[in-house]
This record gives structure tokens, C-alpha cells and sequence, in this order.
DNA sequence: TTAATGACCTATC
DNA sequence: CGATAGGCCATTA
């Protein structure tokens, strides 16, 4: 409304907007794509502020081992494996995502 | 204003 | 090979 965020976020929001449907990206792949291998702190933190929730999947996050964060800007911490599931993606005895089959490329 | 924390990753020993 | 430490950006108190 008035105040204008910096490239930074919508960088982050950007390329994890472009996370293909039934795949998941991680925070550094983010970063990393977003200009800033450093940024994996900042993705973090975009995600959980999360004030676009409409448009910024976070389920589709997931950190370096492919297990989802706490706390979700959806409402719901179960939410995240119905989402992921909804769309495909299949989860690790341990709870974690199958990267090996489903981890975005980057492209 | 300064200080501290945070949904992390990478590099090095 | 495995484990540890550090560092970066932004936000909040």
C-alpha cells in the first residue's frame, strides 16, 4: 500500500512461485537461485512471515533434507504433507520428502 | 539506535 | 569420512 519491500523478498517469492506443481525446492536451491547463496537465512525468513500465503506456497519448501519446517502460514503443520500429498509428492517413513524423486530441478 | 534472534546453508578441520 | 563453526540478510524488541 505504501511501503515498497525490497528485490530481496520478491526475489525469494519469485522462485518459489516457480516451484512446478508436484515438485518441492529447498531454501538454499532459493537462495541460490535468488542471486544469493546466503539467502537461505532470509528465504527462511520470507516464508515465515509469509505475507502473501496466497501466492507463496511454503509447503513446496522444504530445507536440505526435505522435511518441512514448524509453523505454517496456512494454519496447519499437517497441512503440509496433505498439500504436498494432494499434489503427488510422496513422504519418507520419517517424515520427510522423497528429493530423490520429487526436489525441483531449478529449472 | 543497538542488540539479538531466526522455517538455513556452506565451508573447513 | 564425520563433525563443528561460522556467516549472511532481514525482522523484531
Amino acid at each position: 500500500m505504501k511501503e515498497e519491500k525490497p528485490n530481496t523478498f520478491e526475489l525469494i517469492y519469485e522462485q518459489v512461485c516457480r516451484i512446478p506443481y508436484g515438485k518441492v525446492a529447498t531454501y538454499g536451491m532459493i537462495a541460490r537461485l535468488a542471486g544469493n547463496p546466503h539467502w537461505s537465512r532470509v528465504v527462511g525468513y520470507a516464508l515465515h512471515v509469509n505475507p502473501r500465503p496466497g501466492e507463496i506456497p511454503c509447503h513446496r519448501v522444504v530445507n536440505r533434507f526435505g522435511g518441512l519446517s514448524s509453523a505454517f502460514a496456512f494454519g496447519g503443520c499437517g497441512m503440509h504433507r496433505a498439500l504436498l500429498e494432494a499434489e503427488g509428492v510422496e513422504f519418507d517413513a520419517d517424515g520427510n520428502v522423497d528429493l530423490d524423486r520429487f526436489l525441483w530441478d531449478g529449472k
